[in-house]
RNA sequence: AGAGGAGUGGCAGAGUGGUCGAAUGCGGCGGUCUUGAAAACCGUUGUACCGCAAGGUACCGGGGGUUCGAAUCCCUCCUCCUCUGCCA
């Protein structure tokens, strides 16, 4: 969520960084807000002039009370009546107008960088960087799907009957290797400074609040209504909500989180034949990076994990390329997004497997994450989270591009961790 | 899950209807003293919002209520502790 004073005071930034992303009616919408402020404002400002004087009144009521002037004290409980129906239309109002205010925030997106592309949508992102060359397949090269039945490594029908479609069961090799990959990934992060976090894969609402997953994304998160609670789509959401209503001291940044969980989606309307496979699921393995930093890091920061999910990608010998991701496509809470996209020889596709954002202020103020400056005053900390890697995807790559008529080789990092070479 | 107890500032812990944004201790910060440090002493020490400022308002687990007035009374939810039950 934007702060009211940063709407404020660069007016003109937000309504062009809207622009930038397509949102429309920026103008409007950003004079609604300072609307809506400065009722507000004046508001408030009645209600605590009405709440100081019914307050008085009632320190003078007590100080009467102490004397024995019991008339006195009567006279004036008199005068409160009007100043308590006042106050009380006041308070309601000022509740309204707060409501209404927090509510046009909560569709106002994150701001994009100058470094954000122009564009409409995902054919407009840039590429910014190419790495590794297609392997040359065989005629009867096959797609992923293809593959884990002749293997028997993943199976989807098992997963319809426990569950329901979208939630594939892994077996034999198909599970060492996913167990392989999640360790590898985690090894990784630790070598590269993060602390690892177990968090619960369920939230609650407030923490579904706090990384923005709501009220924009209500829908894509599989609810248990009983008790209020969400099935995380990402581990970014418990770890970022770990510093919500925290104040960390300058001397404790930059935070650096790594956490295996499972992520749940409903992708809710967005199934057909380009998500066949493993490309689209509801439920998946992810490990995921979490960064928290001072605004003048956040951007070196965000370079440093693409680097590390690069160095990843490089380790498992696949090809891949970065994309910079323009004011269009891009998340609704980030400041700059680079998504990682490696190359599905069978499929001849490229499929998204991590994306790094900084989101800037932009979760620390719903979040109230704050450190104090050298100033003295409080200030919102910056946020950032990428995948180190989602599996099913990576998964799909290297059973695609890595398949022969001797069977499926494992990549040389992953070896130690699966304790076989090739996939028969 | 049932019965009982409890949630107060960074921490510990007082406060059962008015002068309480809240005693006291510890911790933190600034100072005096000291060659330096410790000790001692003095001062200071929450957040948000409104206001140019003076100042004002709100917040004692969350929400609601009673009252002229609530940390204090009532309702409800959450969390923790003890006992009983169940369970990996």
């Amino acid at each position: 969520m934007l702060q009211v004073a940063y709407i404020r005071e660069n007016r003109e930034k937000v309504v062009s960084g809207l622009n930038k992303r397509r949102f429309g009616n920026a103008a409007e919408t950003i004079d609604k807000v300072m609307e809506l402020d400065d009722l507000r404002k004046n508001t408030q400002s009645k209600h605590d002039q009405v709440l100081a004087e019914s307050n008085s009144l009632s320190k003078q009521i007590g100080g009467l009370m102490r004397e024995g002037k019991k008339e006195e004290a009567e006279e004036i409980k008199k005068k409160t009546a009007d100043l308590k129906m006042e106050s009380k239309q006041l308070g309601e109002e000022l509740s309204r107008c707060e409501e209404e205010l927090k509510q046009l925030l909560y569709t106002i997106p994150n701001i994009p960088n100058d470094n954000v592309p122009e564009g409409a949508g995902a054919d407009d992102n840039q590429v910014v960087y190419e790495h590794g060359t297609t392997p040359k397949l065989s005629e009867n090269a096959l797609p992923h799907w293809e593959l884990i039945k002749k293997y028997d490594i993943i199976d989807f029908e098992l997963g319809n009957k426990i569950t329901g479609a979208g939630f594939p069961v892994y077996k034999g090799q198909g599970a060492r290797l996913q167990r392989a990959m999640v360790n590898f990934f985690l090894d990784e992060a630790l070598k590269a400074g993060y602390v690892e976090i177990q968090p619960p894969i369920v939230i609650n609402e407030d923490s579904g609040y706090g990384t923005g997953q709501l009220p924009d994304k209500d829908g894509q998160m599989y609810h248990i209504s009983e008790e209020n609670f969400f099935l995380i789509p990402t581990a970014e959401v418990p770890i970022t909500n770990l510093y919500r209503d925290v104040i960390l001291d300058t001397g404790a940044l930059p935070v650096k989180h790594v956490g295996f969980t499972p992520c749940f989606r409903r992708e809710a309307g967005s199934w057909g034949a380009h998500v066949r496979g493993l490309n689209r699921l509801h439920q998946f393995d992810k490990v995921e990076i979490v960064e928290i930093h001072h605004p003048d890091n956040s951007y070196a920061a965000l370079e440093r994990m693409c680097k590390h999910v690069q160095g990843l990608l490089e380790k498992l010998q696949l090809q891949y390329r970065v994309l910079n991701l323009c004011g269009g496509d891009m998340g609704f809470t980030s400041a700059q997004t680079f998504d990682m996209e490696v190359f599905s020889a069978a499929q001849q596709k490229w499929l998204e497997v991590s994306s790094v954002s900084n989101f800037e202020t932009f979760q620390a103020n719903r979040l109230k994450l704050r450190y104090r400056g050298e100033d003295n005053k409080m200030h919102l900390l910056h946020t950032l989270n990428g995948s180190a890697l989602a599996l099913p995807r990576i998964l799909a790559a290297i059973l695609e591009n890595n398949q022969s008529d001797e069977g499926i080789k494992i990549p040389d990092v992953l070896v130690p961790y699966t304790g076989f070479d090739t996939i028969r």
